[in-house]
DNA sequence: GGCACGTAGATGACGCATCATCTACACGAC
DNA sequence: GTCGTGTAGATGATGCGTCATCTACGTGCC
């Protein structure tokens, strides 16, 4: 490693816009959320997944996957989330290592009351300045650095 | 409000991308951060304030300003980084209220060892496969978003 | 059967982020 | 002076995220 290549001007200021922009919107989505509704992002996110899949049942596994989180963070928060209500588990008679998770009713009412603040909120904060081509091109972006992050786990690190 | 309008298909997808891409991101970067010179990436950020001013030492509220973090975070983030010996704290005599953080010598080689790792991790996760032009669409998109988001604050939301 | 290895999931410890609250000083009006 | 208001900063409680580790079950091989 015998020199930087440091950022240019350009490129320091796309990527501390960039992470600004990025930190302060999930900052204030999760404020509005948790302020109108009690709910976390990540609750949020996790009701989702619930609300997508048929009886409001699914394997943790699975949830980890389409979340793409941390196993332990999985099972911490679905924790906490059972605690306060919004979920169950049940045991898989299937596979005896494996568990459920299954939405409560007091969950989906949750999301239900959530949803619209939460998708108007993504809309001011977000969609509402922005033109078609800026979102394709923030869709195609997201795409290329995920497949980077990707490409960079399988090689190890 | 008698209808939410919902996300499409296009909105959607970017959404949950631009979401996704942002998580692992800086997941995988304060991963690689941590591991290679144990420091976070809140951590990196109070450093290199620190470093671009005169004598490594500046007035907290700037600190604040800069980084745009809550007041209390980056008090408690001062704390631990003082207990780690990153950084002192001083009293400030022009204003009998305020404190001036300084950069220690273990800051500043903290710093010094850990950045060129990290620009690279930048480089290699998120700008190697990026035009030019879109990473002008993507400053100018976090610019735009980060006008609404102050326009939110203001109008008291 | 017994063993090795892989996978599903939980847990404890610890650092981080937020909220509410508190102290202390500055500054202006009176 | 002192009283109100604003600003600088610290703190305790609590929920969140990560790491290391652990249990328990499945699967294939001998």
């Amino acid at each position: 490693m015998t020199g930087t290549r440091w950022l240019d001007d350009d490129e320091q200021r796309a990527w501390r816009a960039f992470m600004r922009m990025q930190a302060q919107l999930t900052a204030q989505l999760g404020r509005q959320l948790q302020a109108d509704s009690g709910l976390s992002l990540a609750d949020y996110e996790v009701l989702v997944q619930l609300t997508d899949v048929p009886d409001g049942r699914i394997r943790p596994y699975e949830l980890q996957r389409n979340l793409q989180w941390e196993q332990s963070r999985l099972s911490h928060h679905l924790t906490r989330m059972q605690r306060r209500g919004l979920i169950t588990r049940e045991e898989c008679t299937e596979d005896g290592r494996g568990a459920f998770v299954v939405l409560t009713d007091a969950g989906r009412q949750a999301i239900t009351a959530a949803a619209p603040g939460h998708v108007a909120a993504v809309r001011r904060l977000f969609f509402d300045g922005l033109t078609r081509d800026q979102i394709a091109t923030l869709q195609r972006v997201s795409q290329q650095v995920l497949a980077q992050l990707d490409a960079a786990v399988e090689t190890g690190g």
